[in-house]
DNA sequence: CCCTTATCGAGACTACATCTCAATACCTGA
DNA sequence: TCAGGTATTGAGATGTAGTCTCGATAAGGG
């Protein structure tokens, strides 16, 4: 759980001014953990106002404080950036998400672009299944 | 352009009902080419209601005669497959889409699986970037 | 050809997200 | 410390994408 402190140097930091309302939604968003929807957000921060939710939470995903998870039935969920580029696996059962770097993503792309032509920009990769815990409890043989 | 009697047999072959609304929205579909929205197909099948076009996107979705493409943007559209699972390639700029299988994901996702012990179910791959065709409409120099 | 039953259509409804705009409050510079 | 310019906020209207309901219709097996 990252201290409310550094992110809120992270608002800041970026230029942008560091209000009550987005205070809030920081401790709202640790608080939630692991992985969040917008409507969680809007629901566990009475008081801050719909619209606030969903533009901090784009600041936030701006500024790389946050990132977009898409969940297996297509819903968009958010959670806390652990880092610079990664890509989630989502256990289907339970929700939990676990983030992964280090692929060897970057090889087909490239082979993809020389097939295609394509400049490769951006990809987006999700991963679903479950996690070792759901597995267990699914089959209790 | 397949042929729209192969696809009409795939329904019937399923087990379901050959109506004038699903013929008239397959036409519709291999009409809009490519890449088609909910949206665009509602707006290319008037006489067709609403529900009908979304329940049966979602019937020739399981069927396997579409499937889905998430933007970059994250809205969803829909293309007609090209054949079993593969991963697309959007154009950014002009929206163009290309089908690409024979990745190297699977070893990717295997040595996920031993690493974090999830049992990998499915997963989501979208590649963004620019068509050839846009990229030189881009540098003009 | 009939009957069962899948399918349809109109329109209400939900979920999620954005927009508008007057009011508020950051925070910088003096 | 304070004032002012401006980013930000909130309430609620609006937009957008898709689902639900349910009486009416029609596909197609027997």
């Amino acid at each position: 759980m990252p201290a409310i402190e550094s992110l809120e140097r992270r608002i800041t930091g970026s230029g942008h001014r560091l209000t009550a309302p987005r205070r809030a939604l920081l401790q709202t968003l640790v608080g939630l953990g692991d992985r969040f929807t917008a409507e969680q957000v809007v629901e566990g921060s009475p008081g801050v106002g719909r619209a606030t939710v969903f533009r901090s939470l784009r600041l936030l995903q701006e500024i790389g404080v946050i990132c977009q998870v898409v969940l297996d039935d297509g819903a968009t969920a958010y959670r806390l950036t652990s880092g610079g580029h990664h890509h989630h696996m989502s256990c289907t059962e339970c929700g939990a998400v676990n983030d992964f770097s280090g692929c060897n993503i970057d090889d087909l792309l490239e082979e993809l672009a020389r097939r295609t032509g394509y400049q490769v920009e951006a990809h987006r990769l999700e991963v679903y299944g479950l996690c070792s815990d759901c597995r267990e409890t699914r089959t209790p043989s």
